[in-house]
DNA sequence: TTATCATATTATAATAAAGTAATATGTCAA
DNA sequence: TTGACATATTACTTTATTATAATATGATAA
């Protein structure tokens, strides 16, 4: 049986959840993270790499880092994306497990 | 290395996730895939339990059910939803376990 | 100390999704 | 055979996202 609380805890959740799977949920982002997974990478290697343009791409990042699914380092002029939450990398894992072969 | 064929097999299934995640990212449309997963429900039920108009949940169902994450089965002048995919059900599992605690 | 490179930001136009209200369809019970 | 019930569809408004172009920032090398 459910208590007014923890109906506020299950819709908190799908909230939460729901943010996640929007920030993943565009092509080219999955794209970008699958190469991330690989290894930390500056935007102009995710430029070459995936087909699209540098402010789109720069824009995609930033708000990929804004819902913690990505962070960065600086390097001179550089600045090194990669994949912040581990969280993230086991969904990733299972999504490429169930979805990609 | 990659070759061109491989690279379009990755864009495919970076649309094909994404538009399964889409399908997804919407807070009532994972609390009603939640009710879901516990056992098929008529549209009343749902709309008891979810906060939700009929309209809109009829319209979200009938997304969820284009994009093959749910079907129905039709008894009487009700319609029993449920949850047709194992993949998605996997995923539900690793997200619940991931995200919500 | 200026030109160039790497990246970010801003503005805006184009497109898609969400929310809402009204109406339609099909089924059953009286 | 009509009224009520369960659900779906349509039309429309509002809001959010994507795409694109232009400009800005900050670091380095010449």
């Amino acid at each position: 049986m459910l208590t007014e609380l923890s109906v506020k805890k299950i819709k908190k959740s799908c909230e939460e959840v729901a943010q996640i799977l929007k920030a993943l949920s565009h092509p080219q982002r999955l794209l970008i993270l699958g190469h991330l997974l690989a290894g930390e990478k500056t935007v102009g290697e995710l430029e070459d790499v995936c087909d699209i343009s540098q402010s789109q791409l720069s824009q995609f990042l930033s708000r990929m880092k804004l819902e913690g699914l990505i962070d960065r380092r600086k390097e001179g002029r550089f600045q090194y994306y990669f994949v912040a939450d581990e969280r993230l990398k086991h969904l990733m894992a299972i999504i490429q497990q169930e979805y990609c072969r």
